[in-house]
DNA sequence: CCCGACTGGGTACGGTGTTCGCAAAGGAGG
DNA sequence: CCTCCTTTGCGAACACCGTACCCAGTCGGG
């Protein structure tokens, strides 16, 4: 019922100047994150990190999810769309993934948000509008596009989720329990694919960034059906 | 450091009998994500469910995070795997596919899990293991095989979380905010595409079942380039 | 000029996960 | 059988969380 924040003005006239801002907040909100995840974004810390009372912020957000609103679509602005189109759809695609990829990679509280079960703003249109600019030359329904483009940020995400996973240093003990786990219960006769799996050497792969592209490559051919 | 619960025995012998068990717990716990999500399930909350006082829950679980992994491993046994291969990957994979959707469907809360953040379990690797059986005619490393069918769950997971949120009444609400900023901003000049796609109608679309379906064997072929 | 709307923020409420300490229970060893 | 000693259930408490309320102080518009 009540309008989104990106409606409503941040200042009316009345009154003393204010003595924050929406983009202040959310920059403290992006600092305590990146440094400590989306867990340690609280209202108290938030303001704390800014010298301003707890009960302050509320003048700016009506909640807390509304804050990391204003944090999404901080970050999101740094993807500084809209971009030139070069006709190659889908080497335009493919950028915008790389472009999301590296935006995953600088602020990996990303991966905890749940899209659209959260609010989108003027950065998220901008995105949205640069993945359909890059569709632009197909013809398809347009309906088609947005989910291809939905798509397409959501396996970035998972695209992310997994490298963080693997690499991150507050999920190793996580991981080590889990691998203790697995070498107590996988035999060769309960389940013997995992087991050939530990036993075969974990060779270097093709590569992350070549399977990144040759998946989405996949999936937008299938979803466009080009 | 400290070993996961799966291989912290249940019960140890000595001393009087437990009153709950991990099972019971998973299962109230699981009763109130289905109704509320997984907000709702709070030891207090479950405790209560059980007419356990809060404190005893913490003898059969060290760590409300625990209990998620009890209750995400409790759903993933709703699978019932190994089930029989038929030879067809791909059909076998979509026929996981299919099954873990239904999954999601009968557990909404599920999407509320972070996967490779959530510590896995006996079914959690009764899965895997049914993932690695359908590839296993494949000539490919083991390790494509486990990418492919973590992408699968992943993607999977994706189009539950859509269907969630286009069709859930608690989002309601943000979705209607988000309309109403969308209608205020889009303009034609500012977003020739995303207005076009308003203007255009919202077709029935080729199905989300056979979009599904498609998206994955594109998926599927492009990991394993088939 | 001055009234009224606005800002900052201390305090408080109800919720959360988790720890501690203790009373009671009951299997294991003598 | 009897005693120990581990284990169980759990009330109370701690530290934190998001948020509502209220009040004092500060300006801008009529």
């Amino acid at each position: 019922m009540n309008d989104p924040i990106w409606l409503r003005p941040e200042r009316t006239g009345h009154g003393p100047a204010p003595e924050y801002s929406r983009e202040r907040i959310a920059a403290a909100g992006i600092a305590l994150a990146d440094a400590s995840g989306l867990a340690a974004v609280s209202m108290r810390k938030v303001a704390g990190a800014l010298g301003a009372g707890t009960a302050s912020l509320y003048r700016y957000v009506a909640t807390r999810d509304e804050l990391v609103d204003l944090m999404v679509d901080a970050v999101t602005g740094e993807l500084a769309y809209p971009k030139p189109v070069s006709g190659d759809w889908l080497a335009d695609a493919l950028s915008i993934g790389r472009d999301l990829r590296g935006l995953y990679r600088r602020h990996p509280w990303m991966v905890e948000i749940h899209p659209g079960a959260t609010g989108i703003g003027p950065n998220g249109v901008a995105y949205l509008e640069q993945g359909l600019a890059a569709l632009s030359a197909l013809d398809r329904p347009a309906q088609a596009k947005l989910e291809a483009v939905a798509m397409l940020s959501g396996v970035v995400s998972l695209f992310a989720r997994d490298e963080l996973s693997t690499r991150s240093s507050t999920t190793a003990d996580g991981r080590a329990a889990t691998a203790r786990y697995l070498a107590a219960v996988v035999t060769p006769e309960r389940y013997p694919h995992l087991a050939a799996m530990f036993g075969s050497a974990a060779g270097p792969g093709p590569g992350a960034d070549e399977l990144f592209e040759r998946v989405i490559s996949a999936l937008l051919g299938g979803l466009l059906n080009a």
